[in-house]
RNA sequence: GGCGGAGUAGCUCAGGUGGUUAGAGCAGCGGAAUCAUAAUCCGCGUGUCGGGGGUUCAAGUCCCUCCUCCGCUACCA
């Protein structure tokens, strides 16, 4: 049994995300966690809320709240969905919390003692109506360049002209539309990278086995232009956490708070931390994940996100780990993922366009998104939702190819035999010198599938290991279709009660395999054919023939309505969004 | 502009280090079966692998070039 420690990136405050967001890191971390559980390793599952920033500042402004009460109102909306979605993490915690508060300003000071912070002085821009100063892209004006009215500092989404916001003509807040803006002096820290760009060179340059995505993103950063360059890890906010060097106040940075993405990925162990505290356990039940001195030596360490994630991931959090000096646990494996478009173009919060997490909630069961979401999770390029895509690929695979096999069998069996499982003949899982070919051939395919799939999970390949989980599930129908039991019935019963009887078993064993995908239709299928051992199966022959003559089951209601095409194009046109 | 990713069957996508007739699912067509959610099973694919050029006995796969789409570009997170 291994140790292994699963994150998942933390989802932004401000609002209620779309499906992209899901499949991009909560989801595919979720399956990996079951899978892991399910294969008996021990397992600690971790997510949050990211709650810092401008976007949450602005966010409570709009919804007339103040921050921390509308931080604390959205993390138990996300937290909700997260459980809608059958997300089982060990704890999903929050990065306003006050052990990550202690835990950032610790690293800070660690940082700061092994020479990597640089305190530097800058000028930026101020809005005195705001009472704030304005990120780069919160100043809007007339571009320089090709004379567009809504140019953001940063850039000008007309003509794509790179832009400092002092470029801008007729400069404007973003937030309150204030003209009054002026260039302050301002203190910032600064977390000295380039110092460490060959040490993290090192480090990435030793993982071979990692996804091309992530790799090629992290050198890209190393390499590009004259190489990593420092960053700011304080802002002049007042949501966030006090900058303090450990626990002593930092002259001259009153007032200031650390950068979301210094203090983000930290709570990924301040969650551990966290998960210890709501349990009542000591620190050294956290540290064991984390802390190499301390246990986590031993330890798997998986991180799950969307590509826009990976520079953070492999070059600023490795750098704050590294350069504390301690020893904390790196990541061992990154999964990253490309984006999910919809019908054509990007999922939109603003434009309401595409699937949002409660409104898919709202239409269709968990299992459902889950299956179809991980079936074409973007893994080696974006891909695309279409209804009509998600409409075949839930109707076929789940209601015709699973779904049908359980009814199709367990109707078949109470029938003809009952609800319980016939006895007579000897099936092919049960002895191999059962004169069921059809039966044999079947437990050679599934060993071989099986093998494959575990194969699959193992190495994070995801949409093979859900299109194998598929043939699977088709190889019960193939058997049913050439055994034929509703034939041989009639003239051998003892040999109909034999295929019933493998074939009955197929629906457990299908319960526990595909719990990781589809864990509610799994318990389902689990609690009809009335079994409590879910271990994971190895050998075939085994796991088909747990399931002995007179084992009482319950025939399951339909596992998955199919998806009509008027629900559709209801559908269709109710996310479209706003405008095209 | 720079950097990264992508362009493969009607649709969504697979195709380590170049090597037999380029694959899967869906959709479509034909057949079988009738236990089942009209659900299943079997069979059927001549696709200028974005265009052009090159290396090679051999290229979807390597090199050059051009075209198109997407993302990032470090103060949104």
């Amino acid at each position: 049994m291994a140790r292994v420690l699963i994150t998942s990136a933390i989802p932004y405050i401000n609002g209620i995300k779309h499906l992209g967001n899901l499949v991009g890191s909560q989801l595919p971390s979720d399956v990996y966690a079951r899978y892991m559980r399910a294969r008996g390793h021990e397992v600690m599952h971790i997510c949050a809320t990211d709650e810092h920033g401008t976007p949450a500042e602005l966010a409570a402004a709009k919804a007339g709240l103040p921050v921390a009460e509308f931080c604390a109102i959205m993390w138990e909306k996300q937290a909700a969905l997260a459980k809608g979605f059958s997300l089982a993490f060990d704890h999903f915690g929050r990065s306003s919390s006050q052990r990550n508060h202690r835990l950032t300003q610790h690293f800070a000071g660690r940082l700061a003692d092994a020479g990597l912070i640089a305190e530097v002085s800058e000028k930026m821009i101020y809005s005195p109506s705001d009472g704030r100063f304005l990120p780069d892209r919160y100043v809007e004006g007339t571009c320089p360049n090709c004379g567009y009215e809504r140019a953001r500092g940063d850039q000008c989404e007309n003509c794509t002209k790179q832009l400092e916001p002092t470029d801008l003509l007729n400069p404007r807040s973003a937030v309150s539309g204030a003209t009054d803006l002026e260039l302050r002096e301002t203190k910032h820290l600064h977390l000295r990278q380039s110092a460490m760009a060959d040490q993290l060179q090192t480090w990435i340059d030793s993982k071979t086995d990692w996804p091309m995505l992530t790799t090629s993103i992290a050198k890209k950063w190393l390499k590009d232009g004259d190489g990593l360059q420092d960053r700011g890890i304080t802002r002049d906010l007042d949501w966030g956490i006090p900058v303090k060097r450990g626990d002593q106040d930092w002259p001259g940075m009153q007032g200031k708070v650390f950068y979301v993405w210094f203090d983000a990925p930290i709570e990924y162990i301040s969650a551990t931390a966290e998960w210890a505290d709501a349990n009542g356990l000591p620190d050294a039940a956290w540290e064991r994940w984390w802390r190499t001195d301390k246990g986590a030596d031993n330890v798997r360490y998986v991180q799950f996100m969307g590509k826009d994630n990976v520079p953070f991931h492999t070059l600023s959090f490795p750098a704050t780990i590294l350069g504390s000096g301690e020893p904390w646990k790196l990541v061992d494996y990154i999964k990253s993922f490309n984006f999910l478009n919809y019908q054509g173009g990007q999922f939109s919060t603003s434009q309401g366009r595409g699937v949002f997490q409660d409104q898919a909630l709202e239409i269709l069961p968990a299992d459902y998104w889950r299956w179809w979401l991980m079936s074409n999770v973007p893994e080696g390029s974006d891909s695309e939702f279409t209804w009509e895509q998600f409409q075949s690929g839930t109707n076929k695979d789940l209601a015709d190819v699973l779904g049908n096999f359980v009814s199709r069998i367990t109707k078949f069996c109470r029938s003809r035999f009952g609800e319980a499982v016939p006895t007579g003949g000897v099936s092919a899982a049960e002895d191999s010198t059962s004169s069921d070919t059809d039966g044999h051939a079947l437990c050679q395919n599934l060993q071989k599938l099986l093998d494959d799939y575990t194969a699959h999970m193992d190495a994070l390949e995801f949409r093979k290991a859900a299109a194998t989980l598929r043939a699977i599930w088709a190889a019960g129908n193939e058997y049913l279709q050439t055994a034929a039991p509703w034939t041989s019935f009639k003239t051998d019963p003892e040999q109909a009660a034999q295929v019933v009887r493998l074939a009955l078993n197929l629906v457990r064993f299908y319960g526990i395999v595909s719990a990781p995908f589809l864990p509610n239709t799994a318990r389902v299928l689990s609690e009809a054919m009335q079994v409590t051992d879910t271990a994971w199966p190895e050998d075939i022959g085994d796991a088909l023939s747990a399931l002995a003559p007179g084992h009482v089951f319950s025939t399951p209601d339909v596992l998955f309505a199919k998806i009509t095409d008027e629900q559709r194009s209801d559908w269709e046109s109710r996310f479209a969004g706003s405008s095209s």
